[in-house]
This record gives structure tokens, C-alpha cells and sequence, in this order.
DNA sequence: GATATTATATACCAGGTGGTACTTATTTAA
DNA sequence: TTAAATAAGTACCACCTGGTATATAATATC
């Protein structure tokens, strides 16, 4: 039960229990955001006093920080369930897209709690905070990387579309679909945008080369 | 230069400037987001008591409305100013997003100020400024209906997609853009993502069909 | 029991928020 | 000159924030 592995052989039992107040600051930050959440009311949700707080993190800095990785730790979980090695592209992008939208039960808020970070400003995250959250988006962008080269390999994803480009595009589709969901949007709707955005990028095996062309661009305005 | 067509008669002359003070405010909105703007600070920058504000406007909720309300006039502006009338659909949102991306001097905060809006709490925003976000972003769906009903009638802009969906796929990119810009990514990136989203949407006049069609859609993953 | 050790709880800090009495300044009309 | 009207300025309210000094409670060892 107790978090500190260094026993204390003597002392005042403690009664803060850590994994529990990361935990119920997680699921405050990502229900709230992150910037609407105080200290003192995840001392209050987590029944301990602020100076207990204060022994056990040394700032609400690290709180965030832990918070944070707790969340992607259980993102990556629910990412290695799914088994998406070796599918074709379409599967993988649709199979994630369906995790993000449907698999969820009432415990867990809507939306992604790293997406609603991005658009926090900069003060009100400290150094730990934004560290933590720069690597779990890089890490991010790495998976999604190594499904677009698997796919374009496998011949089922554009090459018309450089590779970095197509993973921020994709990345930012991901994350807009994870905001209109925690902006409260049917998913159905959310499904048929990411229909549409995605249908640029992956190509039928069949046909080989007629799908996902942007060879010649069509959004060609006015200066460019 | 008095606000007020009612001029008092007599009694102190007032020195607060509405419009300034509605200005100011909607650029601290802008800039930093509603929800990190304090009524304090406005006060402070537009130079006036806090007892002058409240003479002058009846509640902070009340100001926010005005500031909403003067950002979405100066939108408009820019907006007519562009001509987009019997443009072709290419042209229109091209000249919509170069207008978004470009047309600002250092003056200008980045981003949208309706488009930051969106993700802020609802608690954060009285009734009054809620309406008016509301109603702001119902004339923008609006605008946007008419520019895709254009386009299908003159057969430059996709018929596989439902006019609502277009229109709020289409609003959804543009609001994505301007998040993205507001978090400071390149303009040129922006444009690349743009290209790729909107590619699905547009019709070549020339070949008249192959382009643009979402009749066997890609996004087919595992459940549906 | 005394003492060292550890954790908790109370009360506080300075600084911020939106909002408001109350006093003071400046004007016009009587 | 006096009175009424209007606005500004000062000081305050209760409540919140992150963070801390200090007293107290509970344990193990001596």
C-alpha cells in the first residue's frame, strides 16, 4: 500500500497515500484542464492536508509532471492492447481513431488530456510540466511515424506526402479530433470529419496510384 | 469623442472612453485568452478605477459581449474587403486562409479570438458573452453554407458530402488552422495541412468527377 | 518513561480575483 | 454662492491561489 519503498522503521504512520494523489490530480486535469485545477482542491478531492501535500511532492509542479506521465503510461496501454502491428494503414488510423472516440466508459473525461495541454500557455506549467509533456508528444510523434513508414512500405499510404508532413498532419488530426470530442461533438460527426481528412493519404492496393494523388494540388489561391 | 449620445448636462466630466476600453479589453482577450485577462488588469491598462468601469459598463460578463462582438465586426471587415463573391471555391477558401495566415501586422494578436474561446470552460464565461460567441459562430457557419452552395452550383465543390458536413468539416479546418497558428507553427506548414484537408472537398472542372469523390471511403476500420 | 523521528493539522503569508461603500473632485443650474 | 448632479479615487469586502512556519499527534528505539 505504501508508495515510499524506504520503509520508515519509525515515526508517524503516514497516511498520504502517492499514487492515489497523482492519480486523483490526473483525472482532475484531464477532466478540468489543466488550468482550472488548484492545489488545494486536489488536496480536498484527495483528503490530505496542504503540508502533507508538501512532504510527499516537493511542488505542484512535479504533481503535474507525474500526472502527466501516469496519463500517457495508461494511453500507451491502451495503445499496445490493440495490437496494430501489421495491419494495413487504414485499420491502424481507424483503429485508433475508434479507441479515441468509442472505447471509454463514464469513469474516463472525454478528450485527451495532452491535447488540452497544448493550448495552455506557457506560465502556467512549470519546467518539470512542460518537459514531461514535450516528451510525450515526441514519443507520440514517433509512433505515429513508424505507421506511416510501415504503410508506405506496405504500399498502402501516399508517398506524395513527405513523411514529416504526414505525421504532424496526422498527429493534428488526432488532436483535433480528441478537442471537438472534449468540446462536446457527437462522435459520429467526429468519424466523418476524420473520414474526409485522412482520405488523402492512404491508397487502395487494387487501383495502386488513381487514390490519394495531391500531385496536382487543388487549394492553389490567389499568392503562393 | 464621448461615448455617451446622452450627454449629461452637467456634473464631472467622465473620462473613461468606452470604445477604448472595449478595444483594449478585446486585445488582452486576443492575445492571452479570455481566461487569463483579469478585469484588473484591464483597468490598469486602460488607465481607469475600477469604480469608472463599473459606471460605465454594468458587469465584466457585459464587456466581454462588446469584445466579442467588436472582434467579429473587424472580422467581417476583412472579410468583405476580400471579394470572394463569384470566386471559385479553390480561390474562396485559398483567399480565406492566406487571409487567416498572412494579412496581419505585428499589431494583431495570432490566432482567432472566437477560435480560443472555444476550448475555454463554461464556467468562465457569464450568459451574456456566451450568446454572443454563439451567435458569432453561427454567422460564420452561415457564411461558409453559402460559399459551398455556391461552389456545388457551379459544380467547383464535392456533392458526396452533405452540405452540413461540409460546412462544419470546413469550419473545423479553419478553426484547427488558426489554433495551430495560435500555438505558433509555421504558416507555410499550416498551408500544407490546409491543402491536404481541403483536397477532398474541390472538384477539377475539367475531368468533372474523379476528383473529390469519397464514394468508397477510406477510413473503413474494424467496427462500423 | 524519555527521546528521537516522522507525519499531520492549524494558522498564516503575500498576492490575486470580481465587486462595492464611501469620500472627494469637478461640473452646471438655480 | 449654493445646491444638485455626475464621475473619479481610496479603501475595502470575501474568497481564492501557491506556499510555509509552527505546534501537535503518533510511532520506534533507548
Amino acid at each position: 500500500m505504501n508508495h515510499n519503498l524506504s520503509i520508515p522503521l519509525r515515526g508517524r504512520p503516514k497516511k498520504v497515500d502517492h499514487q492515489n494523489v497523482v492519480e486523483i490530480a490526473m483525472y482532475l486535469y484531464w477532466a478540468k484542464g489543466i488550468q482550472n485545477v488548484s492545489l488545494n482542491e486536489i488536496c480536498r478531492k484527495a483528503n490530505i492536508a496542504k503540508t502533507s501535500f508538501y512532504r510527499e511532492f516537493d511542488s505542484e509542479d512535479k504533481l503535474m509532471e507525474l500526472a502527466i506521465k501516469m496519463y500517457f503510461d495508461w494511453f500507451n496501454c491502451l495503445l499496445a492492447e490493440l495490437n496494430l502491428e501489421g495491419r494495413s494503414s487504414v485499420e491502424v488510423f481507424g483503429m485508433l481513431m475508434d479507441m479515441i472516440l468509442d472505447d471509454r466508459n463514464e469513469d474516463i473525461p472525454p478528450g485527451c488530456m495532452l491535447v488540452k495541454m497544448r493550448d495552455v500557455r506557457g506560465d502556467k506549467l512549470g519546467p518539470k510540466a512542460l518537459a514531461q509533456l514535450h516528451l510525450c508528444q515526441q514519443q507520440q510523434m514517433k509512433m505515429i511515424e513508424h505507421f506511416v513508414i510501415c504503410g508506405q512500405q506496405r504500399g498502402d499510404f501516399t508517398k506524395e506526402i513527405s513523411i514529416p508532413t504526414a505525421v504532424a498532419y496526422i498527429d493534428n488530426q488526432l488532436s483535433n479530433a480528441l478537442a471537438l470530442m472534449a468540446q462536446g461533438a457527437p462522435s459520429d460527426r467526429i468519424k466523418e470529419f476524420s473520414k474526409i481528412a485522412f482520405s488523402p493519404l492512404f491508397l487502395k492496393k487494387e487501383t495502386g496510384l488513381a487514390r490519394g494523388s495531391l500531385r496536382s494540388s487543388n487549394l492553389e489561391a490567389s499568392n503562393e
